[in-house]
Order: structure tokens, then C-alpha cells, then sequence
DNA sequence: CCACTAACCTGTAGGC
DNA sequence: TGCCTACAGGTTAGTG
């Protein structure tokens, strides 16, 4: 499901009622999402305050007063949702246990403002994990990310050093966190066909004596400007994104060539028709017209 | 280290 | 309606 921009907007949804509030308690539907939750998570959460909501490549941060950090990913399916009742009826509020399908994680929120909440992890295929660290080092999820694309520090110079010496498809490389961090199957194929390449370049071969392609300039822009696009709409409903108010994403309907097989490439002039072809096992979409 | 595949798990859409 | 296959936004473990 979700790439950095439906990440990103989880997080802003979350924030609003998150931050500042006081976490009562805990519940775990079940020991395991992806991998196990760490020994002592609810414990190391339960008592205490939200004092800020990061997020760091496809991963939520959550800080808490007692100086661990809760994080959280959402794997494919992973959503968070604060429940109805909960928020329209706290006089009404009573802790149960996860009984949905699959609501696996419970958290019982007093907000200083807004009172009550109730808040569920929803996850069907359990690709989502979460764990807890004190510093950033030491957690192996975040240890190897690549730069944040839209971080002051990334730039063409920085992806051409990253990929100058790989012979991997463009598609391949630009999935790989180590390169740069947030992208997911739908904006790689956006941003290649932004910058007019092709999914199956070599990655070398847009670096010529450690310097980049111009084509590296464009695509660096392009991914920028399609992940803040795809932010400000607040990301891309697929089948089941939702933000953590319910709402849907609406960038889908802005996709160049994304889930867009058969159809008219949308570069003005341009008379190509999107194709689909498998590379590593996903789909990637392009114009074999202007994408070279 | 690099590149590639399989695996994790459930739901849904499409063909017959 | 049922059965079967293919596929889905991600990441890690294992193999050469």
C-alpha cells in the first residue's frame, strides 16, 4: 500500500490526535505482524506520552517521553484508523480486546483537548511490523536507509555516486532503500517516465566519469515533484489506502503510467502507448516512445 | 559486495 | 456459484 507519500500521509493524519496524548495502554491481537513486536513492547509504550510524530523513509516515528522511539511500518496492508465510537461517544468508551479480523494492535489514547481515543493497526497480509529502540544506530531497520528524496542533501552528484558502479535496470536500483529512501513501485515508474528513461536502463550508464546524465538532473526534479504532488493529494488510493481519518488519497487519478497498460502516453506530443512489462518480479509501466 | 529469487500472508479480480 | 490462477503499494533471507 503505502509509499513515502501515503506515509506521509498517515503520519499528518496521526499527529493531529497522537501528539500530546498520553498513552493509557496496549493491547496485542496477536505476539507476531511481519516478525515478532520486541520483548516489553506494550510496556515500553504504555504510560507514556507522544511528544512528536517523524517519519523517516516508508517508516512512522514516534517519540516518546520516556526517550524510545516507537516505530512502525506499514508493510502492503497496514493501516491505522482511530475508532468511531471511541471518538464520538467517549462517555460511552469501554476497553475491549482486537476483535476484528484483522486489528492486531489496540492503543487506548487520553488527549489533553480531545479526551478519549481509540486507536487500531489494521493489517490483512501482516507485512507491517513495529519495534521500539532508544537510539537510531542501533535499529536495523533504519541503519542502512539511502537519503530522503526530498532532503536538502540528495541531488543528482549524490544518486550518480550511488549508482554509478551498478549494472542492475534503473527500476531495480531506485526500489532499493540503500540508494534513496521512500520510493515504492508506483513513483519509480512515475518518476522514470518523468525524466524519460527507461525502467530498464543501466544504472551506470547514466554516469559518466562519476558525473550524472543531465537525465539524472530531470529525474532527481521529477521525483520531487511527483512525491510532493502526491503528498499535497494526499497520497494514492489503490484498493485500500486510507489516511488515518478514513479518507482516501486521490494522486491515482494523476498516474502518467502507472496501472495505465494500453492507454495514450500522457507527454505532450508524444503518440506512445503505455506498456507493462515484469522486472524482479513487479510490474513496471513506461512509454517506449519517450522513455529511452 | 552485487544481483536475483523466493518467501512471508491475505484478498480480490478475471477466466472458465 | 465455484475453482483456479495471477497479482497487489514491501522487505528480508537465501542463493550464486
Amino acid at each position: 500500500m503505502p509509499e513515502l507519500p501515503e506515509v506521509e500521509t498517515v503520519r499528518r493524519g496521526l499527529a493531529r490526535h497522537i501528539e500530546g496524548a498520553h498513552i493509557e495502554a496496549v493491547r496485542l491481537g496477536r505476539a507476531d505482524l511481519r516478525f515478532p513486536f520486541p520483548q516489553g513492547f506494550t510496556q515500553a509504550l504504555g504510560g507514556q506520552t507522544v511528544i512528536a510524530t517523524e517519519r523517516r523513509a516508508k517508516y512512522l516515528l514516534f517519540r516518546l517521553s520516556n526517550g524510545l522511539t516507537w516505530l512502525s511500518h506499514l508493510g502492503m496492508t497496514g493501516t491505522f484508523r482511530f475508532e468511531e465510537r471511541a471518538l464520538k461517544e467517549p462517555s460511552r468508551y469501554r476497553p475491549a480486546k482486537p476483535d476484528g479480523k484483522h486489528e492486531h494492535v489496540e492503543f487506548d489514547l487520553v488527549h489533553p483537548q480531545q479526551g478519549r481515543l481509540r486507536l487500531i493497526y489494521t493489517d490483512a497480509r501482516r507485512f507491517g511490523f513495529m519495534d521500539i529502540f532508544e537510539q537510531e544506530a542501533e535499529c536495523a531497520y533504519l541503519r542502512h536507509l539511502g537519503p530522503e528524496p526530498l532532503g536538502n542533501g540528495f541531488n543528482a552528484s549524490e544518486l550518480a555516486r550511488r549508482i554509478g558502479n551498478k549494472r542492475a535496470p534503473m527500476k531495480a536500483v531506485l526500489l532499493d532503500q540503500r540508494v534513496v529512501a521512500g520510493l515504492g513501485n508506483i513513483y519509480v515508474s512515475e518518476a522514470l517516465h518523468r525524466a524519460h528513461i527507461l525502467p530498464t536502463a543501466q544504472a551506470s550508464s547514466l554516469v559518466q566519469n562519476e558525473e550524472p546524465d543531465p537525465r539524472l538532473e530531470k529525474l532527481v526534479a521529477g521525483m520531487r515533484a511527483i512525491l510532493t504532488e502526491a503528498i499535497e493529494a494526499g497520497g494514492s488510493t489503490l484498493r485500500d489506502f486510507r489516511a488515518a481519518n478514513g479518507e482516501t488519497g486521490y494522486f491515482q487519478h494523476r498516474f502518467a503510467v502507472y496501472d495505465r497498460e494500453g492507454e495514450a502516453c500522457p507527454t505532450p506530443l508524444c503518440t506512445g502507448v503505455i506498456r507493462r512489462i515484469v522486472q524482479s518480479g513487479r510490474s513496471s509501466f513506461y512509454c517506449p516512445v519517450c522513455q529511452h
